[in-house]
DNA sequence: GGCATATTCAAACGTACATTTCAAACACTT
DNA sequence: AAGTGTTTGAAATGTACGTTTGAATATGCC
């Protein structure tokens, strides 16, 4: 293997590791080059912008995840008979944890990187996602619909996003959650712990019981996608 | 009454929603002050620095909340047999709700800043809170343990943490949520109708089945303090 | 009214940021 | 080896930030 790597992969390698750690903002371009060994300059001459350089430390592993995910929603969607919830929400753990092949820790990298595209305000990396994989995600939606036919679509959208919240928050602070957890409980948790840890609680809480006074005001329940349009 | 406000108060005021909306670290102290219509130096003047203002406007609610928090959880630790977990969870409501009275959406707008205080990095927060308000927790962590007594000590660790993941990402993400809500499903919903959403969403996930493989390596299962400690 | 204290104000300070510039070094084809 | 296009380098540009300063103004007290 050649060890020799070029300015670009030097870059992205850096940017991914301070990007996911301090979030998009709290990092600078100095510290990104200086982490890389390279010149400042090369971040503009090689991807133009610090917002161009964000989208491709993400497109990084969303090319190899959202293929992934799209031919596991589509098989899940040629089954005969719906399938459970827990079914359809395992299906992420495979192709999450194949992030780890793009790059050491690139799953927990990937995941952090995503926390930091919601809470930080980035309104490129939210049009830039929702036009590139926002087909993918209508899918989801519809699997996650037919494993709960009682649910009204407006509660489902309330929870897919509770769910996502849950999963983004909990890989943003990863890193103190698994040092108290490793302190506490002397047991050492890594992210593939933590994803199979989510799988109970997320099923559980979609599949949650719909209290009587939510049912109320439904009357369009067309369904709905999970990110609105935005300007570019 | 007097609608003549105190600079201090002025820029609390402008404070909390510019950083409700754009975080700590993406306010600057110049958008605060020219938004209070006060000099730029009385921010330094009055509150000392940026860190001690993120401080006080936070501490605005948190004195207000957290006693009665604790008096709620003190209640619930009183009773001859244990409370339900939904039980435990809805004693947050009112309290929550209650910061309106503090300032207008002053619920919305604390769990928000709530949110920013984990998604931004800011140590001196959690030092912070923790110092002032460690002990509080910890009696919602014997309640939810109360609760659901079959729940190994580091699962409900972990489900704890993810949940506050759900509420602080929810509330941080809130304005986007409720817009898409309404122009989806017509349907208005308020700070209020998210709570109430919330609730068995949450009470569902952290009292989800325990897959036997999870709790292999429960060695020790002491309780353990929800936040870890940390340099000032 | 006059003095002392508290507050406001405009300006400046030093630092850090993303981006641009242009010459030097490099790689590769002919 | 020369020449061409690509990449790197050091320096500078302009902007924004948090904080400090010292004079000007307001406020409260005798």
């Amino acid at each position: 293997m050649s060890n020799k790597l070029s300015t670009q992969h030097k870059i992205l390698d850096a940017a991914q590791s301070l990007f996911a750690e301090t979030g998009f903002n709290g990092t600078s371009l100095r510290q990104i080059t200086s982490q890389a060994e390279v010149n400042l300059a090369s971040v503009n001459y090689h991807f133009g912008s610090k917002k161009e350089l964000i989208q491709a430390v993400l497109q990084r592993y969303l090319v190899v995840l959202m293929p992934r995910l799209d031919q596991e929603f589509t098989r899940l969607l040629a089954a005969q008979q719906p399938n459970s919830l827990s079914q359809v929400l395992s299906v992420f753990v495979k192709p999450l944890l194949e992030l780890n092949k793009v790059h050491t820790h690139g799953t927990r990298i990937f995941l952090q990187l995503l926390g930091r595209g919601y809470t930080d305000v980035q309104g490129h990396l939210r049009w830039f996602f929702n036009h590139h994989y926002g087909r993918v995600l209508d899918k989801l939606v519809l699997l996650v619909q037919q494993a709960c036919p009682d649910l009204p679509a407006s509660e489902l959208f309330w929870r897919l996003h509770f769910s996502l919240g849950t999963v983004v928050f909990t890989m943003a602070s990863n890193e103190a959650l698994a040092e108290i957890a490793e302190a506490d409980f002397n047991e050492k948790v890594d992210i593939e712990g933590v994803i199979l840890r989510l799988l109970p609680y997320l099923s559980a809480a979609i599949a949650a019981p719909v209290p009587q006074v939510a049912q109320l005001s439904q009357t369009a329940s067309q369904t709905a996608p999970l990110m609105a349009s935005e300007g570019r």
